[in-house]
RNA sequence: AAAGUUUGACGAACAAUCGCUGGAGAUGAGAUAUUCUCUAGAGGAAAGUCCGGGCUCCAUAGGGCAGGGUGCUGGAUAACGUCCAGUCAGCGCGAGUUGAAGGAUAGUGCCACAGAAAUGGACCGCCGAUGGCAUACAUUGUAUGCACAGGUAAGGGUGGAACCGUGGUGUAAGAGACCACGAGGAUUUAUGGUGACAUAUUUCCUGGUAAACCCCACUUGGAGCAAGACCUAAUGAAAUGCAGUGAUAGGAUAAUCACAACCUUAGCCCGAGGUGCAUUUAGGUUGGUCGCUUGAGCUGUAUAGCAAUAUACAGCCUAGAUAGAUGAUUGUUACUUCAUUGGUGGGAGGGUUGACCCCCAUUAAUACCACUGGAAGGCACAGAACCCGGCUUAUGGCAAACUUUCCAA
RNA sequence: GCGCUCGUGGUCCAAUGGAUAUGACGCAGGUCUCCGGAACCUGAGAUCGAGGUUCAAUUCCUCGCGAGCGCG
């Protein structure tokens, strides 16, 4: 995933934390927030209460994967943080993929067709 | 066969599709942009951060004290609290394993409860030799009694531990006071060993505790890659230069006022509010670059050594992220387990060193072997963050050597 | 990266190396009451784990596990 498309600094995170908008399911949280550029950007939390160091990465990178796969269906203009919670540890990937489609589907940052 | 002990290596593989990070090349005027190609990309513990070192900065004439750490011997090492080989002690039938293992004879403290007493102590007890008092005989003493002075550490059965233990001599009663045998410690000498130490021997001594204070020996400056070096926006600081028109003041300077210009007040006008500009210097915030991976490196061979390890030669280059790369999906296979069998072929015996176990009873069926087919799993612990050497902890199956017991020959 | 502190019944705590481990709240049973509450009485329930030193460890030492805090 390329730089442009990554939430990086602290500020941002606090920014979108303090100021935007929130919804959730059993799996995952969003925090999402309207932004000037063109395109999303997208930041990734997973707490140490999760796991160790390999289940943070997995998790990490399995978000990463699936929010690119699913590029094409995203609206612009938002910048949104994905929060992992801890059922979401023992799913797999297709469960996951459903999952944050779906809770991407509830916070409306998913295009309309 | 069962139960153990020690050591060692390993930590699944391949393909397709879609991606990530570093490097090289092409594309491109050029760059850290774009696109394409090639290539490399987590561990045995990367973990915990319990020790040690490299590296960097700060401090430092030299020496000592304090504080911290370590503590049998010899060796290895850059160093260590690590490793190897030993000694002694403990545990285990054994293979083996564990040990902060100097000093209690430098000094101080502590040893609850119980017990007379927990290290210079006398409560009960024993004795009354010697001294004292009383009585009798008698004359300068003898005998008996008292338990006053005093002597004593045998007995008290409490405790984890009772002034080394047992037996004797001795004595008024007793006592390492003396003797014999024995336990432990220090010490002298001899022998063996580099040494810890072992064996014999001389002399002296005898509660425990130093992971209580302490003494002795050795060792130790502090901080950490967010170390540190370099480049650099914005804002503010200093210096220099310039600064529209008009007015005031002045030696001179933007010192002051008005207008103009610019900015904000959602687009325009009015109104309101605000504002010197440029260059350089120092500082070094934000951001970036270096530090950053060629190293006490890896692999192989030979030599030295019981070994840890060292030396020589040859070959190799093997992650470098920074909201933090090394991934996801699908398929196949190795491997494991299950169903105890669907099929084909072999087949009177099969497996086993053997004891023994399984199966069947000769037209046939079964065990077993080979091939093929089905289902499930395809794993555990765990993610580099400056780099190494250890330790500790987590964890999956495998192999080898050795020990003990049982059974068979 | 570096450093510090703590871990004791269900909860909050106490403790000189000396064990029957303290107290409060809570829990259970009883007394009282027509019933409940309050009060009173009684009881159960714990030293984070594994080793070591010591006659004896909650306390001392080592390692591990967990929690919290500080500095950069």
């Amino acid at each position: 995933m390329e730089n442009k498309f990554r939430l990086k600094k602290k500020e941002d995170f606090n920014f979108i934390y303090r100021y935007g908008k929130s919804t959730a399911n059993h799996q995952f949280v969003v925090y999402y927030k309207h932004n000037s550029n063109h395109h999303f950007r997208l930041g990734i939390s997973v707490s140490k209460k999760i796991g160790n160091a390999v289940v943070r990465n997995r998790m990490r990178r399995v978000i990463k994967e699936i929010v690119r796969h699913h590029t094409d269906k995203i609206a612009p203009n938002y910048d949104f943080i994905i929060i992992v919670r801890k059922p979401a540890v023992h799913m797999d990937y297709h469960q996951m993929e459903k999952s944050i489609l779906h809770v991407l589907r509830k916070a409306s940052i998913l295009k309309k067709k």
